[in-house]
DNA sequence: AGCACA
């Protein structure tokens, strides 16, 4: 169709996003998402007029982002289904990888971008910590441990070793892909940990199969166990 | 609907 008359692409260009999502958010959101594909190099939203509901995910490999486009498209984030292609161009952070950056040219393409849109620019926010945080080797400070005697199988799950800013969102979006999804629960006074409920112990433990381990941050393997009775 | 990165 028409989507898919574009190359393949290491970056993922992602709309129909719900536009009240702050960028932020949205930024952790899709890098909980996403990094089940592959390492994420970078996520560029901005709220413009003319870019809100839009968010380009880049992969270091682009086998990552062909899994990615097929994998999720029209999965429902934030109550509205995604439509996923690959983007029409490299991105910049990758053309820098290369050295194939070329900074004037970038900017003549910027000049006649404006030339023809005339948009009103406002940007406002530029404080942007980006979610490709991956060096936040400072936290972690969780242990697993030898905590054998694994427990008897239960619809509840529980999950340890989260990054600190992971919120029930972002662990709805991982978990409800599995069938028998009831709902995710947090502990305000426990950061790192969460319960996960499923209708019964079959669907709770196929997803802890799959994201045993899953990674929201790089340094945070997340541990699944069976909830206590 | 809309393909950026400053």
């Amino acid at each position: 169709m028409l989507t898919s008359d574009i190359p393949p692409n290491q970056t993922i260009y992602i709309k129909n996003l719900n536009e009240k999502i702050k960028k932020e958010e949205l930024k952790r959101s899709l890098y909980a998402l996403f990094s089940q594909y592959g390492r994420i190099v970078d996520i560029v939203a901005l709220k413009t007029a003319k870019l809100r509901g839009q968010a380009w995910v880049v992969f270091s490999e682009v086998t990552a982002a062909s899994n990615a486009v097929r994998q999720m498209q029209n999965f429902p984030f934030y109550d509205k289904p995604m439509r996923i292609q690959y983007a029409k161009t490299k991105s910049d952070c990758i053309a820098k990888a290369e050295g194939t950056y070329d900074k004037k040219k970038k900017q003549e393409e910027k000049a006649e971008r404006k030339r023809r849109g005339e948009e009103g620019q406002q940007n406002a926010t530029a404080n942007g910590p980006r979610a490709d945080t991956n060096g936040g080797a400072a936290a972690a400070s969780r242990k697993p441990g030898p905590q054998e005697a694994a427990a008897e199988p239960n619809n509840i799950l529980f999950i340890q070793n989260l990054p600190y800013e992971t919120n029930s969102m972002m662990l709805e979006l991982l978990f409800k892909q599995y069938p028998g999804f009831r709902e995710v629960r947090m502990v305000e006074a426990k950061p790192g940990i969460a319960f996960v409920e499923f209708e019964d112990d079959s669907q709770s433990s196929v997803a802890m199969q799959d994201l045993q381990g899953f990674k929201i941050t790089s340094q945070n393997p997340m541990a699944i166990t069976y909830a206590k009775k």
